[in-house]
DNA sequence: CGAGAGCTTGAATGAGGTCAAAGTTCGTGG
DNA sequence: CCACGAACTTTGACCTCATTCAAGCTCTCG
């Protein structure tokens, strides 16, 4: 396995310094993503409850805020920017198992230890709760624990068919596949695709070395399928035959 | 891909008829899998409430009665038996995402259809219930919503370690973490561990071929990792070098 | 004891990985 | 505005591990 797919943007050693504060009582309520997140489910009259609860934190881009196997002991809410989840093995090889970005929730797990890491891709607001403060916030709304359940079941059908991607699907039908879920970000699946990671972190989401990802968009190029745009963005030109192609339907 | 990773114990169109019945108030009660599942969360004073609930259902060996994309209208609570749960291409390409047994709870799912198929790996009892009246129970007893993100966010962990399975080890890796997966069933690491799964069921749950799990356990063998025992057995002979190429430290 | 499903082993093949080098992009500072 | 450098990407040549194809072997159960 070469060092390119799972080298490290630097190599300074990471404390987690996560600056922050609690909000005022009223912050949550004129808070933009509260409608797409978990704290649509508290009611305006509560919701200073909330508030009180959270930590505003800002992550720089590179930055890993949750330490695979370190104690957990927070949950988080991202209310901007975009994060890598991943794990890794002991010599470097890495398994990106998700990504998130705004409104999504955090930090789900029974143990006492975080199963998997995560890293800012650029700059990143998130709200922190600690996980005392959150079971009392569970107790209290019960509605927020079925909120989470749907989250987790949601995460849950992902997660499987990115088993079957990994375990069954060759490197065309898997960046394929890839590509289509990323044009689900965008309202128009007609305009360009913005790819915010780089092809060492497609390699590593899709189970592939950086250059089979570079060979495969080069031959979906030639093959008319897509249009590679500068800056990191994909058009979709030909929809059915890419959606054929991520279904393993093909020839 | 070979047909053989894939093929069908029978070729029968399967009918889903589940034979079943209400249970009696009491048969909650005196239920000996209660406490290993979502049920202990339910107290004796209310257990009827749920024993009412409940559809005592028989499922013979090798029959799907989850069928991936069908309506999902139901969750299933294994009382005995072995599942293996399973995703599929259009070409017969299969993942098992998961094997289930006693105590696993079923069918979680936002979506009204179901995400992955189920299929009896054995005789199976299990206890089924209809969404409605698991909405409606969920309502009565927050406990058993708690319980089953609990139950859901193990899953997810469970999944994320098959990502980075299925995407970064090797054939070896994949195997001795099978092995040491299946080790955990069993109370004594150094007693027979039973493989209750044909090759072909480890393959895909794998993401490898039935040959290259049989090569790679016939390599273990002649490593003395193993001893492969008659009947879907195996013991375990150096549960450190295991441990160590699941991991991936293998020199 | 025989049939068939399942398992093992061998030889050849190929998809994706590895190694290497050149080409792009982009932020920075003159 | 442009030149520079570092990080990222693309492309080519070769290689390897797992797959494919092809026999045989071995359980299990009627």
């Amino acid at each position: 396995m070469s060092d390119q797919t799972t080298c490290q943007r630097d190599a300074r050693p990471r404390r987690l310094i996560l600056a922050g504060a609690h909000r005022q009582p009223g912050y949550c309520l004129s808070c933009g993503i509260r409608a797409q997140s978990v704290c649509s489910v508290i009611d305006d009259d509560d919701i200073a409850r909330l508030a009180e609860t959270a930590v505003e934190t800002l992550v720089l881009p590179g930055r890993t805020f949750i330490e695979e196997g370190a104690p957990a002991t927070d949950f988080y809410n991202i209310t901007s920017g975009n994060v890598k989840l991943f794990k890794a093995l002991p010599d470097g090889r890495r398994q990106i198992t998700g990504f998130a970005t705004t409104g999504h929730f955090l930090g789900l797990a029974v143990s006492d230890q975080y199963a998997f890491g995560a890293e800012a891709m650029d700059t990143v607001r998130l709200c922190r709760f600690s996980r005392a403060r959150m079971r009392q916030l569970m107790d209290d709304f019960p509605r927020l624990e079925r909120r989470l359940l749907a989250e987790a079941s949601n995460e849950l059908v992902a997660a499987q068919n990115q088993m079957l991607l990994l375990g069954r699907k060759t490197a065309r039908e898997r960046v394929a596949s890839f590509l289509l879920e990323r044009v689900r970000e965008v309202p128009n699946p007609s305009e360009d695709v913005p790819l915010p990671m780089t092809r060492s972190d497609m390699a590593d989401y899709l189970g592939l070395t950086i250059e089979t990802v570079s060979r495969t968009l080069s031959w979906m190029r030639t093959e008319r399928l897509v249009a590679i745009g500068k800056g990191h963005t994909v058009r979709i030109t030909a929809m059915e035959r890419l959606e054929a192609l991520a279904a393993g339907e093909a020839a």
